[in-house]
RNA sequence: GGCAGGGUGGCUCAGUGGUACGGCGGAGGACUGCAAAUCCUUUAUUCGCGAGUUCGAUUCUCGCCCCUGCCUCCA
């Protein structure tokens, strides 16, 4: 069975063929680094990790690029109102993002180059675009790109240009000689950082960091594009139109679009200023919680954030967990490591079904079933152990170790250990009313109590 | 207005031309001194509404209703 994803610029299923038989070239938007991360960002993180887990277990050499925007007017807007130069701003949300992303559990792309970095490779871009008049100087001095003259703009997002100016809220302005023209290097005012460039001291365009960035890290064709669904218009058109005139070439040959973090059946975002940010969140949550919500619905559907789906997530994962647990003391080596011939066909099919975790993720609690079953009766495990162990590990879910899972935070352990030695007593002696007022107050400080023939074990819930 | 994507049990989320996957929650049972955990059984005559195609549609076609997103920065 072989691999098939949807890809947005057709609109449609394809079976996946990378340009080379072995490699994957994969390009996926970062964040503008200006704030902590939300639960929005989080989503595009771990969905592309997965992708990246996927194809990289398919047996693909991956080179997962994955960029930071650290220029741009929001950017230096916030620098200024903290008093601080924009490099302190970005090093410092940079940081914040690396710590967030590796919470949730992400491999780090193979490359995460920064736009400041790539300032000639934009500016080469550039000068090319302005070459083949796909681009040109306004009256304000900014470069503009003239998206009149490339045939094939709107191609991803679907709209033709007259569809999108008759419906458009975007401001006329006078130095663009359509609408829709956007900029492509724009002239520093005083006291701004700025860049050298054959059109003065300046920045780039939002856009053009990325495709320039794309085509110096994976060529000017490459196999995946990805990012969310709100890049689809107008960032990644432009994206293309940039790419597409400067090189004469094609650019990425697949795109995929993740769908939005909703609240309360609305998109979550920065300008409607109901987001939760993943630090807000693993406050209360664990964020392997958050990776596993992320994970119980496709990657194109909608994903509506609450409490009660978090909760959710937690009792699922809380579920692997305890069959996790259960394997205390058992040796499962040299069996752990991913391998296709352990994973079950329903869950393979599933990947390859344009990453369709949440049937993944059935399948998955289909072998935790067997699994418990089999414990129940005692019989050899290694087989489905081993199973599940690499479906976990290729979604990256029950990483951590099953005890500091139920016992970890605030508690006194030795306690617990010593009131459950005392009901251990008392059960012995069978008064079991000071075995079950020991459990009772447990209980109302949290603290769960599971016997089993080889003894009393506890957790926090 | 243009374009795109949706409406599946109490909640959530997959999926298929032949009456529907998994998770959460509920109910019953096994186990247990009792629980918890685990396992077993059970929980939609039904997949927004109407019509059509078909032996048969939730799945295909058409119409309608409703929701969301993009068209400005946005993951």
């Amino acid at each position: 069975m072989s691999l098939s994803v949807y890809n947005s610029l057709h609109r449609r299923k394809e079976l996946f063929e990378p340009l080379e038989p072995n490699r994957v070239g994969m390009y996926v938007c970062g964040v503008t680094v200006y704030d902590y991360c939300h639960v929005g960002h989080a989503r595009v993180m771990v969905v592309f990790d997965v992708i990246h887990r996927w194809l990289t277990e398919l047996g693909f050499d991956v080179n997962y690029v994955r960029n930071f925007t650290d220029v741009d007017d929001k950017i230096i807007k916030r620098a200024s109102e903290r008093g601080i130069d924009i490099h302190q701003l970005t090093n410092e949300m940079i940081a914040a993002f690396q710590e967030d992303i590796g919470s949730l559990g992400c491999l780090p792309p193979s490359h995460e180059p920064r736009a400041t970095a790539h300032m000639p490779d934009m500016v080469k871009m550039i000068g090319e675009l302005v070459a083949r008049k796909h681009a040109y100087v306004s009256s304000s001095g900014d470069v503009l790109y003239a998206v009149r003259s490339f045939d094939h703009y709107g191609q991803l997002s679907g709209k033709n240009i007259d569809d999108l100016e008759s419906g458009s809220r975007v401001d006329v302005d006078d130095s663009k000689r359509d609408p829709l023209d956007f900029v492509l290097w724009k002239m520093a005012k005083p006291g701004e950082p700025a860049w050298d460039s054959p059109w003065g001291q300046g920045r780039p365009g939002w856009h053009i960091e990325c495709s320039a960035m794309s085509c110096s890290h994976l060529g000017n064709t490459f196999d995946i594009h990805g990012g969310g669904m709100d890049l689809k218009f107008p960032h990644h058109e432009n994206e293309i139109a940039q790419a597409c005139a400067s090189n004469d070439g094609s650019f990425a040959r697949y795109w995929l679009h993740n769908g939005f973090v909703n609240i309360n059946a609305e998109k979550m975002s920065k300008s409607l200023g109901n987001f939760f940010t993943i630090r807000e969140v693993t406050k209360n949550y664990h964020p392997e919680v958050l990776r596993m919500f992320i994970l119980g619905t496709h990657y194109r559907s909608p994903l509506d954030f609450s409490d009660s789906a978090l909760d959710a997530a937690k009792a699922g994962l809380d579920r692997l967990y305890e069959t996790l647990r259960r394997f205390k003391g058992e040796t499962l080596d040299g069996r752990c490591e991913m391998s296709e011939s352990l994973i079950p066909p329903a869950f393979t099919n599933a990947m390859n079904d344009d990453f369709n975790t949440t049937e993944a993720l059935a399948s998955l609690f289909d072998t935790n079933r067997a699994l418990n079953k089999a414990l129940n009766e005692r019989a050899d495990v290694s087989d489905l152990a081993a199973q599940f162990k690499a479906m976990l590990n290729l979604l990256a879910i029950g990483q951590h170790d099953a005890e500091a899972w139920f016992k970890g935070g605030d508690v006194d352990v030795a306690r617990i250990e010593a009131l459950i030695a005392e009901r251990g007593e008392s059960k012995k002696a069978r008064d079991f009313a000071r075995a079950d007022a020991i459990r009772d107050a447990l209980i109302a400080e949290g603290i769960v109590l599971e016997d089993s023939p080889s003894g009393t074990t506890w957790k926090k819930v």
